[in-house]
DNA sequence: GTCTTTCGTTCGACTAACTAAACATAGATC
DNA sequence: GATCTATGTTTAGTTAGTCGAACGAAAGAC
């Protein structure tokens, strides 16, 4: 079996078993999957506007002014107008959604950081030096993603 | 900063880059996201019941009873009634269901694929021992949650 | 041979996510 | 200043996923 393939397996099988918790993790933040994707993606950008999250989850503006409609009423995340461009709405994370953000990856933490920390001293130096790896080869992979159409468009 | 954080961090930057496509991956296979775990499960376990997904699955078995009706309307899997305990029903994949599977991950394959043929041997290799070691990690810290209750058992 | 448990299913109902289309408002262009 | 374009919203509607409860049939216990 070619070296690719065996990669390719494992992180499948990383993603298997992360996305199994998926909405265990939304919901020990109390919130459901598709909205805590909404707050990590602010808690990245800081303040966002509606239209820019949209492209970003590849989802139609509509489904992020209802989505949005949600979170602030949950208090999570807070409206105001922009006074550079009347038009757009900023959005930006209350302290609610926050600390939201900080109960969600418990569930990945304490599963991984146990036997993580069992390992020997090299064994952790490799591991950390290629998870950075993978994540810049996928991060980067994931840049030319910026300007997509929605849904609708096609 | 310790070296477990950095192991998080990068870990959710990969789980991110590509979970953003879990629903891109669902539906070059023709499938919803939901779906295609349903049918991933069904690759692994080869044949399978419905209990025993529902278990997987962390739904109840209405869910998956919904969920097989569709996916079999849909030809992606077949029932057959199991003949040990006729009790049972037996899920398995169809032909169509499995190439459902083999187009799905296309999308993941092809963006990892270029940039790992195009590190140094011993990279890969490094890359390879640690992706399975993770994998191993996470799917042990999976393995005791084989036996849990339903959600509405709670 | 009854009693209990297990298994999948049906039914009715709810929620989250999502959309297209129409709309109001505000920049941009000329 | 009139026209075009961009932004977010409202409305009305769809679909997928989910559940609890009740149910029938089969297995297991005794």
């Amino acid at each position: 079996m070619e070296r690719i393939d065996v990669c390719l397996i494992a992180l499948r099988r990383i993603l298997r078993a992360t996305e199994l918790h998926g909405k265990e993790l939304a919901q020990s933040a109390g919130l459901t999957p598709v909205q805590l994707r909404v707050v990590q993606i602010l808690a990245e950008s800081g303040t966002s506007t509606g239209g820019a999250i949209a492209k970003r989850m590849h989802v139609a503006p509509a489904t992020i002014t209802a989505m949005i409609d949600k979170l602030q009423r949950s208090g999570h995340v807070a409206r105001q107008p922009s006074h550079i461009d009347r038009r757009q709405t900023l959005i930006a994370l209350t302290d609610k959604g926050r600390e939201a953000l900080k109960r969600a990856p418990d569930a990945l933490q304490q599963r991984f950081a146990a036997e993580f920390e069992a390992l020997d001293d090299w064994e952790q130096a490799m591991i950390v030096a290629v998870l950075e790896r993978v994540a810049v080869m996928l991060d980067a992979g994931d840049a030319d993603r910026g300007a997509v159409l929605y849904p609708g468009d096609l």
